[in-house]
DNA sequence: CAATAATTTGACCGTTTGGTAAACATTACA
DNA sequence: TGTAATGTTTACCAAACGGTCAAATTATTG
């Protein structure tokens, strides 16, 4: 038989492994860049070092390269998340949790581009996803958020609206980079602005949440 | 002479005010939703309710149509910003720049998604906006509220990440409203979930400040 | 009303794009 | 080592795309 694509086999052969993995790191930096519709497939196998037939082996459209590049993205996206801790303490967990997230922004911008990308377009792809397995995550944990308020550790507030912003604040430093980096001008260029970044929102979100540090 | 472009004419007459009115609006919507390189001429067109060839006799090139809608929104975009008082009180000023940023976030959309597009991309059309007079424009209000913390006015603060945040948390309603609808779920499906977010917001940079309500 | 300028359209063009077919090369394994 | 499965490439296609052109239509004005 001519034709056993990769994604139909049983077993996966190292080679697959390798050029799979090859053809996602690719893909990320394309699609981070230009969206869906702008990255073209061509782009993508030079960024990947190989020939478009060659990578249509792997993934059969453009549209399976980016569906299984979102959901492998989407599963780490959220460890932090995850993380979040109903047994800690409100000052401490809340506190990582923006200083992880401020973490991925600059060391994931790419990531975080794929997905601003993606939701924007009106998230076709991950919609499931999003009223699924990300909708019970967060009212898990807006529940944790939600008993330390009633417990008054924190002061009163929405969780849901919280986590957004925790959510935005952060990753705008990744997706709206180019605008963040224009309006603090040259001076203040390496990876400190992420260090005031994370000074500014401990203060913010401390402060709005009525924790004293 | 057959191509007196609309563009190149000293005065405009009565019907290239409304068709390029028409244009642009139709170029919103498609710009909005599939970014610049996924919009289609042909789409805007048929939006716009007009014939392709009829489309370019008004712009030239699909850039040029970009362009020219960037920069016409790019205008009102920052008036909210530009209404920032130096001689009005911090607590008033702060708020009512939160609300017209979320009324705005709301209000238009798909001027938000505009930017968001043009900017993930590396804002290759209005680089020299965001370095000249939006900067500018920053710098400036950053002064003021720097004068404010020093005066004890409002807490000690890094202005430019006061104006980040409030820039992120507002606009997340619009470039991410698919996302936040999907967790909210559709029981706050209505314009309610701005009036939450307004109060969280309020709630959330009031205290960050140490502005007591 | 005539004539000139402005506007609109259908047909078309070259390029780019997503994707395919089939021949060729390589690897894994009995 | 031979052979079947896996992997790679060259050449190609049809559709979509940005944009042009000349002819036809409509609006403006002397």
């Amino acid at each position: 038989m001519p034709i056993p694509r990769a994604a139909q086999t049983q077993r996966r052969t190292r080679i697959q492994e390798e050029k799979e993995e090859q053809i996602l790191e690719a893909a990320l930096d394309v699609f981070s860049q230009n969206g869906f519709k702008g990255a073209t497939i061509d782009q993508i196998a030079e960024v990947a070092g190989m020939s478009k037939p060659n990578l249509l082996y792997y993934f059969r459209t453009k549209e399976a390269m980016h569906r299984a590049l979102i959901e492998r993205v989407l599963d780490t996206w959220l460890d932090p998340l995850r993380a979040f801790d109903a047994e800690g303490n409100p000052e401490s967990e809340i506190r990582s949790y923006i200083r992880r997230k401020l973490e991925m922004a600059r060391d994931y911008p790419r990531e975080s581009r794929l997905f601003a990308n993606e939701v924007l377009r009106g998230a076709p792809l991950i919609e499931d996803e999003l009223k699924g397995p990300l909708k019970q995550l967060v009212d898990e944990k807006a529940e944790v958020i939600r008993a330390w308020a009633k417990a008054g550790k924190i002061a009163k507030c929405d969780p849901y609206h919280l986590i957004f912003s925790i959510w935005s604040t952060t990753q705008h430093y990744a997706d709206f980079d180019v605008q963040v980096r224009a309006v603090l001008g040259q001076e203040k260029d390496g990876d400190g602005r992420f260090e005031d970044a994370a000074r500014f929102l401990e203060q913010l979100f401390m402060g709005g949440l009525s924790i004293r540090a």
